[in-house]
DNA sequence: AATCCCACCTGAACGC
DNA sequence: TGCGTTCAGGTGGGAT
């Protein structure tokens, strides 16, 4: 589930519900996530205030009165907003109640995902200080993209998802972005010239804000017990159509593997 | 500094 | 029915 478009929409459904709300209780079920989930929460977060929740690269941070709580939502992730009173079901790691009858509750099959806290300037932590440019601002554009990727001979897909360069784009956008503008998954990133810089710039703003709106309009409400982690709903151009036709030419989507990651693209439409 | 590749973990789909 | 294999939306970290 998780890109940029589906941590901004999550974030989206969830801030109605938290923004200005005092945090009342923690539960941790299962504190073995990427790291572990530090018991000190259950001590510390209850009484602070939820400031904002705000996105920075698929990270979701929580600005609360002491500090901010950082998410990350790893492969397998997702957020939802319950009566406080629903039980918890397999993969239920954590909640976070607050002062108007819900909670949080952060599932993770996979266990990839991050609940950290940071009492510091959130900039400084060290795993957001390293990171590029928001895909959606002003900052990345087609001069910065050609100027980050002169003299690299990694592809440019891997430059797209690599978050040291920019953030945000996972296997699904750098796959779709890619077939939007045109050029192919498997070219060297120094080789692209200005003139495609700007089209793949151009193409990955798109496509992301494609699907958040996609997402954004299909999303329903998040305090349904019901909802499953599949409300985003997409047409995808090449991801995950390896063998089908092509719906620009007709051409047989191909797929090959880059950095242990599946690609897809047409040979006939990308270069 | 850039690049490669492994690790972390569960569950679903598929082949035999 | 069961079992083994492969794959899945991410990314830090160690080795080269």
């Amino acid at each position: 589930m998780p890109e940029l478009p589906e941590v901004e929409i999550t974030r989206r459904g969830i801030d109605t519900h938290l923004a200005g709300r005092v945090i009342t209780q923690i539960s941790i079920r299962n504190p073995v996530l990427r790291w572990p989930v530090s018991p000190e929460l259950i001590a510390l977060l209850p009484g602070q205030r939820i400031n904002a929740i705000a996105r920075r690269a698929k990270y979701l941070l929580f600005a609360c009165s002491r500090g901010t709580l950082i998410m990350h939502l790893g492969m397998s992730g997702n957020l939802r907003v319950l009566p406080e009173s629903t039980p918890p079901q397999l993969h239920d790691h954590f909640d976070l109640q607050v002062d108007n009858g819900m909670m949080l509750r952060f599932r993770d099959p996979r266990r990839f995902g991050a609940i950290l806290w940071w009492d510091g300037d959130i900039r400084q932590h060290p795993l957001l200080q390293k990171l590029g440019p928001e895909p959606l601002n002003d900052d990345f554009d087609g001069q910065f993209l050609y100027t980050k990727t002169r003299g690299r001979n990694a592809s440019i897909k891997e430059v797209l998802m690599n978050q040291h360069i920019v953030v945000g784009i996972g296997n699904i956008y750098a796959n779709e972005a890619l077939f939007h503008a045109g050029i192919s998954p498997l070219a060297a990133a120094g080789s692209l010239n200005t003139m495609q810089c700007e089209r793949l710039v151009d193409a990955v703003k798109a496509t992301l804000l494609r699907a958040i709106k996609a997402g954004g309009s299909s999303l329903r409400d998040f305090t349904d017990c019901e909802g499953s982690p599949g409300y985003f709903q997409q047409q995808y151009w090449v991801y995950g159509r390896a063998g089908q036709s092509c719906r620009h030419c007709g051409t047989s989507v191909s797929k090959t593997r880059q950095g242990q990651r599946s690609t897809f693209f047409c040979a006939q439409c990308q270069h």
